[in-house]
DNA sequence: CGTGACCTTGAAAGCCTTCAACTCGGGTGG
DNA sequence: CCACCCGAGTTGAAGGCTTTCAAGGTCACG
């Protein structure tokens, strides 16, 4: 948490102009209230829904961070005590068992909300994969905003409804999916995020190793990295290069993703 | 859905007395408020935190049903049209991939909530594994009061999250638990669950088949039964009948269980 | 007492892992 | 400038954990 530093006001249009995704976004869905520069991810941020006055009052409590690519935005085990909203970049979130096997739980990209807990400390480890940007709201101060704005639990409801079912729908694949079947989910999940932040769906970027992708699917990196060349032999994928991948038949990919025998 | 019948009035007090435990933890905690006598599951339903108005406001848009053995509380992709809290018995929650493939999420005892979703359709499908009750609330006056009675927001935010939290500990063990580390997580699991509701810790109830199990661990039922044998083998468990577990040493479950590989 | 659902156990097979070798690209220091 | 190293990725071969296939057992129920 140390490697995070406030950027200067100054930086915040380079920022956004580095970010053509972001801007685009926010052309298509107009002047809405946002917190900052850094959050203005519309309809994906957990500002979406909120009125000006709520926005304005959150942005009060928030402060800016940057964060290199292996930096831990939070560990778990640690007081949880920010909420982080990130901005730019791409964080991946992970538990460790005992003796070192490691679950990723999930990749978060700009708009996404990390951090929230019910108890006291975070439950997994969050860490940037690449130069990533957060908003970050003091736990303290959010509740006592919580207390007077009492939408923000509405909207801070929604995403962890959204979220549960995200999860659970990553069950289904760990527990009763093919290493197939996981791999082209894997990639769907990730050309759909693409679309909602208003991004080219192509190419779809692997910001992860593959050792990320086998600890987020149950695999080894040895059965991704097989699992990648099977479906490139079989014409359904193409690899730019190992971090960029392009699709070939989208339906072909739904039917093997939602596991069609 | 169609088989769900209300209770009469007359038969509370008698269904109270056949679950000792909901008295036990009656007892415990004294008396708050919940809408119902089946509601009174303190401390784990969402009425916990509320205060007595909100909760008399919720007791007016509820009804009260029982469900048979394999019956469905609702399907995965019907409209989401009512929230429950079970007051007794069990429940399995599952989606099915395109061939039946079946994942269970979890399973679900009185005092929880099933049926909250982010969107307009359950995305799971939740069946009674023995009987059951449940307090139904319609959505669209649960939403109502929602905007009247904000806390609930709240506390639906705090289940919300705890739900969450536990699934993604399902992830670890999904992903990254041997047979038997996830037989034995499982094991520890229920008897939390027994102990949270104020039921005793031994024997651990097994309502659901060997063929649930083994859809919720991302087993087959013979690697189910294979791993109950071999622990039983081992000493570390004792099967009164097929149903019922009982622990011999704790210490050394836990530890399988966290992975000290 | 037959039937069926559920559970257990054995043997063979298979999918994925483990072990191992090799390639590729970037950074570094001589 | 280039040899060297290292991390990341790919590919092959062997092994193992779990699945699949198969058979038998138990118990509730009509």
């Amino acid at each position: 948490m140390n490697d995070t530093v406030d950027p200067s006001p100054g930086e915040f249009s380079a920022i956004m102009a580095q970010h053509e995704p972001l801007r685009i976004v926010s052309q298509r869905l107009g002047a809405l209230p946002a917190p900052c520069a850094h959050c203005d991810v519309r309809e994906r941020n957990f500002c979406a829904a909120l009125d000006p006055h709520e926005v304005q009052a959150l942005s009060k409590i928030m402060t800016e961070a940057k964060v290199a690519p292996h930096a831990a935005l939070f560990r778990e085990g640690e007081p949880a005590d920010t909420v982080m909203n990130i901005t730019s970049g791409a964080v991946k979130l992970y538990k460790l068992l005992a003796d070192g096997r490691r679950q990723i739980l999930g990749f978060r990209f700009a708009g996404d909300f990390v951090g929230l807990t019910a108890g006291q400390d975070y439950t997994y480890t969050a860490e940037a994969l690449e130069d990533t940007r957060v908003c970050r709201f003091p736990r303290k101060r959010m509740e006592a905003l919580r207390e007077t704005f009492k939408r923000i639990d509405k909207r801070l409801l929604e995403l962890s409804m959204e979220e549960l079912a995200a999860t659970q729908e990553q069950l289904v694949l760990l527990g009763r999916k093919t290493a197939e079947e996981k791999v082209v989910s894997f990639l769907l999940l990730l050309a759909n995020g693409q679309v909602r932040r208003g991004e080219p769906v192509e190419p779809i970027r692997l910001p992860m190793t593959r050792s990320d992708i086998a600890d987020y699917l149950g695999l080894t990196i040895e059965t991704v990295s097989r699992t990648f060349s099977l479906l490139k032999r079989r014409g359904l994928i193409a690899l730019d290069d190992t971090t960029h991948v392009r699709v070939g038949n989208r339906e072909a990919l739904e039917e093997i993703a939602a596991g069609q025998g």
